[in-house]
DNA sequence: TATTGTTATACTCTATAACTATA
DNA sequence: TATAGTTATAGAGTATAACAATA
């Protein structure tokens, strides 16, 4: 049976996620703006980095966006220098996108900024509790099928 | 000095919070449209529930949106009958909201289905990491002025 | 004048649909 | 005919600015 009182929908898993993402998402956009990086572009950066150079198409299917979205981004990062696009000349239809050495060292500083952040974030927090949210947020991003 | 090799970007506890935040917030979305209600409305329930009436202003500042937005929230939920706007008589400019009978009921909907959300988001966790979720989700959000 | 609420407008993000080039 | 990429268009969500009513 439920209990007469339940839990407040503000102490949910769920609603602490969603909020805390919100926040965090809005002070990462801050962060990386000041490198002319869009949250998404990092994330496709981070997706090059991690595996290596692959289609628009996969690209997007990994990071759960519309094709037509990953040719913005793929836009945005080529004219930063980012990433280059060159052509699959066994399949000429295929666009493959690959880090350059510039996007590597965007990356790297967006990656510096965001480790920042994580430590602003959990300032209040104990070294054992730290460590417990890294652990329980893998498990989590894992069980709920995201990269990383 | 740093790490040669630093925790990789999709590692950190911030990319964690953004993307399990946005995974989290479209499941919310989906959960609540069922009842005619988008996210923002319940949150506006949920703080009317947790802390009474107030001015749309006040309320505006608690939930940090624009005025302008609650203004939308509360014509949607007026609308829907879960709350009602009562003229301040001291002083005529101000709108409280109150929730009403209807609005309890719309909630203890919403709050019902964000804990089966819950259920399904950490079922691949034991016991103990769901509490040390809860727990450290919590003094997250605290200390990082967050409701609940 | 200052404040509360409201309306008008604009911007960001992202998806869907239409189109082009290649297979 | 099917697929990869691109362009055009549209919708959701939210903020800023202008305005109205009250203090």
């Amino acid at each position: 049976m439920d209990a007469v009182n339940p839990l407040p929908l503000t102490s949910t898993v769920a609603f602490r996620l969603g909020t805390l993402g919100s926040l965090v998402s809005a002070r990462f956009a801050e962060a990386v703006d000041a490198h002319g990086l869009k949250p998404k572009d990092v994330g496709l950066l981070a997706v090059l980095e991690a595996g290596g150079g692959a289609s628009q198409l996969e690209l997007a299917r990994t990071m759960r966006v519309a094709p037509s979205l990953l040719v913005t981004l793929a836009d945005r990062l080529e004219a930063l220098e980012a990433v280059q696009r060159v052509r699959d000349p066994q399949d000429r239809r295929r666009q493959n996108v690959v880090i350059t050495e510039h996007g590597r060292t965007l990356l790297a500083a967006c990656t510096a900024a965001t480790h920042e952040l994580d430590a602003e974030l959990t300032a209040d927090l104990g070294e054992r509790d730290r460590a417990a949210l890294r652990r329980v947020l893998a498990a989590l991003a894992v069980s709920n099928g995201l990269p990383g």
